[in-house]
DNA sequence: TTGGGGACTATACAAATGTATAGTCCTTGA
DNA sequence: TCAAGGACTATACATTTGTATAGTCCCCAA
C-alpha cells in the first residue's frame, strides 16, 4: 500500500529467502540451548533443513550469524516493552509478565536465546542489557513523576532490581520443572508471582 | 593431630598432587569467562603449567574436570551460607553480601564459575541450583519462626526472591563496568545494594 | 636395594570444526 | 531471449578438538 509496489511483494531480501529464517530459528533454537561454542554449524544447518554452505551465503561467518539473532531478539524485547514503560504502579509489572508471556508463546526460543545471550559475554549482549536496564529505568522514572514512588528511594537500585526480576525467572527457567515441577511461566507460577510481586514492592515482606 | 598421622603430611591424594590443584583452578577460570565448551583442555593445561595428559590422569575426560570443579564451588558455597542461615532479619541479607565479598576476594574466579553452571545445564548445575534454593528457603523459615515475616506473605515465593537477588548481581558483573562504571561488587556498589534492599524487603518501594 | 605405583609428559589419532571454492538452479529485468 | 544475480548445494581444506597410548621420573615400602 506504500507507492506503486511492485506485483509479487518485491518484500525485503530477508523476507525472500526461506532459508534464512529458517537458519535465524535453527540458530536460535540451538545457540539458546546449548551456547554459541556448543553447537556447530552442519548441526543448526540440518536443523533448518538446508545446506552448511547456505550460512556463508546468508550471514558470512558463525559470528554473523549471531550477530543476526541478536539483533532479532533485541527488536523484539524492544517491542515487547515499547507499551509496558508507559504504564505505571506495581500492576504494570503484571502487564509486563503477561505480555512477556504472549511473547514467548509467540516465539519460543527467543526468551531463552536472550537467557544465553546475558550469559556469554558476546558483542551483542552488552546491547541487549543496555535496553532491558534502560526499559527499568524508564519504567522507574515514569513511577516517579507519577508520584507512585516511595520518598527517598534510590532510583538506581529500583531499576537494577527491577533487572533482578525481569532476568530472574529466565535464568531459573530450566531448573524449573525439578525444584518446583512446573514452568517459571507456567499459569499458576505467574500468578503466585504476580500476587508476592506487588505485595513485596508495596510494602515489603519483612518486618522492621 | 588425629591419630598417630604419619610425619610428612600423607594428605588427601588431591593435595599432594599440585597440578590437580592447578588444573582445577584454571579450568574454573577459563570455563567462567568462556564457558564449558568455549575452552579447550589444551589452553587450560596451559594456563595451568602442565601437559594436555594430565587431565586425563587425574580427571578421565573433560567432563571429569567439569564435575570435579563443580563438586568444589558447590562445597564453597554450602560453606559461605551455613553461618548466614542461621540469622534472620533484612540486616542477614547485608551480612550474606559481605560473606560473600570475603569469598571472592579469597577465590576470585569460583563466583563466575557458579553464574556459568548455571547457565549451562550440566549435571553439577541442578545440585548447584537446588542448594541455593534450599539456602534462601531455611533463611526464609527461620524469619518466620521469629515472627519477622510479614503476616500472608507466600513463603516459597518470598524465597525464589531471594534466589534472585543472590544470583542477580552475579549475572549481571560482566555488564556492569560499562553499565555502571564499577563491579557490582564493589564498595559502593555494594553499600547502595544493601541500603535499598533492606528498604525495600520491609517496607517496598512503590506505593500502594 | 629394588620394584611398584603415582604424577607427569610427549605424541599420535580420528572426529569435528569453521571457512573457502566451485558450481547448479531459477527468477527477473533489459 | 539471454545474461546477470541471488538462493542454494556439494565438497575440499586446514585447524582444533577430546581421547588414547607409551613412556619417564621419582618416592616409598618391602
Amino acid at each position: 500500500m506504500t507507492t506503486k509496489a511492485k506485483q509479487k511483494s518485491p518484500a525485503l531480501p530477508e523476507d525472500t529467502a526461506p532459508g534464512r529464517r529458517q537458519l535465524l530459528a535453527a540458530g536460535m533454537k540451538l545457540f539458546a540451548k546449548r551456547g554459541f561454542a556448543g553447537v556447530g554449524l552442519r548441526e543448526i544447518a540440518a536443523e533448518a533443513g538446508v545446506s552448511l554452505g547456505l550460512v556463508r551465503t546468508h550471514f558470512g561467518s558463525k559470528d554473523g550469524l549471531r550477530a543476526a539473532i541478536d539483533e532479532h531478539v533485541l527488536d523484539e524485547i524492544k517491542h515487547l516493552y515499547a507499551t509496558v514503560i508507559e504504564h505505571s504502579g506495581a500492576e504494570a509489572l503484571g502487564m509486563a509478565v503477561e505480555d512477556a508471556l504472549d511473547w514467548i508463546s509467540r516465539d519460543q526460543d527467543a526468551l531463552m536465546y536472550a537467557r544465553m545471550a546475558l550469559m556469554e559475554k558476546s558483542p551483542g549482549s552488552q546491547a541487549l542489557f543496555d535496553e532491558i536496564l534502560s526499559i527499568m529505568r524508564q519504567f522507574v522514572d515514569t513511577n516517579a513523576k507519577r508520584g507512585l514512588l516511595q520518598p527517598g528511594v534510590d532510583r538506581e537500585w529500583a531499576a537494577i532490581y527491577l533487572v533482578f526480576d525481569f532476568i530472574g525467572p529466565a535464568i531459573v527457567e530450566p531448573f524449573a520443572k525439578s525444584a518446583f515441577g512446573k514452568s517459571m511461566y507456567s499459569e499458576p507460577m505467574i500468578a503466585a508471582r504476580n500476587a508476592f510481586m506487588v505485595r513485596a514492592f508495596t510494602r515489603g515482606f519483612l518486618k522492621g
